[in-house]
DNA sequence: ACCACAGGATTGGATATCAATCAATGACAA
DNA sequence: TTGTCATTGATTGATATCCAATCCTGTGGT
C-alpha cells in the first residue's frame, strides 16, 4: 500500500479519461472521501494532483470540478500534441534504429488486422496507443511524459464533444507516417501529422451542456472493490447508443 | 490570502531557483512547517506541487528531497526543451506578425545593451527571459506551461555544475536565431537553437557532491517576512566568489 | 568484525475542530 | 410580482493531536 493519494489521483484519472466523471462534475471531497473510505486529506492531496495534471480545476471555498477546456484551449492543446509529435518525428527519422522501425511496423499492421477482423474497440485502443509508442522510441521520459499528459487532456476534450462524423480517411494515417518517415520523408510527415490533428480538431463541436448523468459515487464503484474490480467499463452515452459499447473515440470507426 | 500551499510551493520552488535549496537537500516537513508557521499538511501539499513539477522527489516513509537530475536527465530536459523551441520557432516563422518580430527584436537589443554596458546580472536576465518571451509569442498557454516547466528544471540543473567555461560565442545566438528566422531561413534558425542547447549541455560537468551549505531554515528566510522581503538573493557560492555577484548561469559573461 | 534487536525519529494518515467563504433560502419592501 | 438584503447551511481551508508504519541508528552480544 503506497501513497493513498496517488492511488486515488489515478482512479480519478482513469474514471474522467472513461468519461465517467464529465467535465463541471463536482468532486467533493467529503462525498470522495466516503467514497474511497479514507479522509478528506488523502482526498485534498489528490486533488491537488489532478488539478497539476489538466484534469482538474480548483476554485478557492468552493471545490474542485473536472476541468471543461474550452474551445481555446482544444485548439492550444491539439496545437502542442502537433509540435511535439512532430518534432518527435524529425528526431525519430534521424536516430530510429531498425528495431525501432520494425516495433512501429509491428504495431501498424496489428491496428491493421483490428480494423480488417472489424474488431473497433481494439482497433481503437491501438490507435490510440500508437501515438504513445511513436514518442516512446524516442527514449526521452520527460517527452514522454510531457505528451502523456497532453494526450490526457485530448482524451478529456472528446467528454465535450459529439463525435459522431466520419473518420475513415483517418484511419490510415498512421502506417503513412511510419511509411514516410522511413522512407526519409520528413516534411510529408510532419504535414501529415499536422493534418491529423487538425481534421481532429476541426470536427470538434463543443455543446456546453454536459450533463452529468452519473454521480461520483456511482461513476466511481467500479474503480474501487479493493483493485479487483472489472476491467475499465466504458462510458455510458445516451446518444451513442448504437454504437455498440465502443467509445466515443476520434480513432473508432463510425461510419455516418 | 490564496491557497497558503501554493504560495508556500512557489517559495520552495524560487529557493530551488535560485540555488538556495540545493539538489539533494532535505525538505523536512516538521522544519518546514515551522519556518512557514504552517501545519505539516500544508508542507505536504506543497511538496506534492514539487514533485509534481520535478523539482522535488518524495520517498515514502523518507521525506521530500530537492530532485538531483543525473545526467540523462539533463540530456532529456535538453532534448525536449529543444524539440519544444525547435517546434515554436517553426510556428513563429509562420504566423508571427510585425509587432511579434519587433517585439523579439527590442529585447535581442535590449540583451546586446545590457552585455555593452557591462551590466552582465541583466545580461543574465534577459538572457534567460528570451526563451519565455519566445514562447510567448505562440499565444499558447499550454506550450507556455510545458516549457515553463522544462526552463524550471534547466535552472536546477545548474545547480549540479561547476560553470566555468566560455559562453562568449554563445550569447549573439539569440539575435541570429531571430535573424534568421524573420528572413525565412526555419532550417538553419533550429539548427542554432540546437547547437545553442547541445554547447551547454555539452559542458555540463556533474560534480556528484553536493553541499548544501545553508538550512532550509537559513535558505528560506529572506523569502518569508510577510513577503515583504528583500529581492531575491543571488546563491552564495564559495569557489566562484570572483564571479562579481553574478548568478552563475549558461548566459553569463564569463571569460576563462 | 558482524549480526540482531531495540529505540528514536520521521512520514503517512485519521479524526475532531474551527474559521472563512459561498450559495441557497426566505423575509421584506416597492 | 419582483427585487433586494440578511440569515443560515454547507463546503472548503487549515490546525492540532494522535496513532501506525517504516526507516535509521546505535548498542550489545557473539
Amino acid at each position: 500500500m503506497s501513497n493513498r493519494s496517488q492511488a486515488i489521483a489515478d482512479i480519478l484519472t482513469r474514471a474522467i479519461l472513461d468519461h465517467r466523471l464529465v467535465p463541471g462534475c463536482k468532486l467533493g471531497e467529503r462525498e470522495l472521501s466516503e467514497v474511497f473510505d479514507v479522509s478528506r486529506i488523502v482526498i485534498r492531496q489528490a486533488l491537488i494532483r489532478l488539478a497539476d495534471d489538466g484534469l482538474a480545476q480548483i476554485e478557492r471555498n468552493r471545490g474542485a470540478f473536472v476541468a471543461r477546456p474550452s474551445m481555446q484551449d482544444a485548439m492550444e492543446i491539439y496545437d502542442a500534441l502537433t509540435l511535439v509529435e512532430q518534432g518527435v518525428a524529425a528526431q525519430l527519422s534521424d536516430r530510429l534504429g531498425p528495431a525501432g522501425w520494425a516495433e512501429l511496423r509491428q504495431h501498424v499492421e496489428r491496428q491493421r488486422q483490428a480494423v480488417a477482423s472489424g474488431n473497433d474497440a481494439l482497433a481503437d485502443v491501438l490507435g490510440q496507443e500508437f501515438h504513445t509508442v511513436f514518442v516512446r522510441l524516442s527514449r526521452n521520459k520527460v517527452m514522454q511524459e510531457i505528451h502523456a499528459q497532453l494526450v490526457r487532456r485530448t482524451t478529456l476534450l472528446r467528454s465535450l464533444i459529439t463525435a459522431d462524423f466520419d473518420y475513415c480517411n483517418l484511419l490510415d494515417d498512421h502506417a503513412r507516417v511510419v511509411e514516410l518517415l522511413e522512407k526519409g520523408r520528413l516534411k510529408p510527415a510532419m504535414e501529415l501529422i499536422d493534418a491529423h490533428h487538425r481534421s481532429v480538431v476541426r470536427g470538434y463541436i463543443m455543446d456546453r451542456q454536459v450533463f452529468p448523468e452519473l454521480t461520483p459515487r456511482e461513476a466511481l464503484e467500479p474503480y474501487l472493490d479493493g483493485k479487483a474490480g472489472e476491467p475499465p467499463k466504458p462510458a455510458p452515452r445516451k446518444k451513442a447508443a448504437e454504437n455498440g459499447g465502443a467509445r466515443a473515440h476520434t480513432h473508432v470507426h463510425v461510419v455516418k
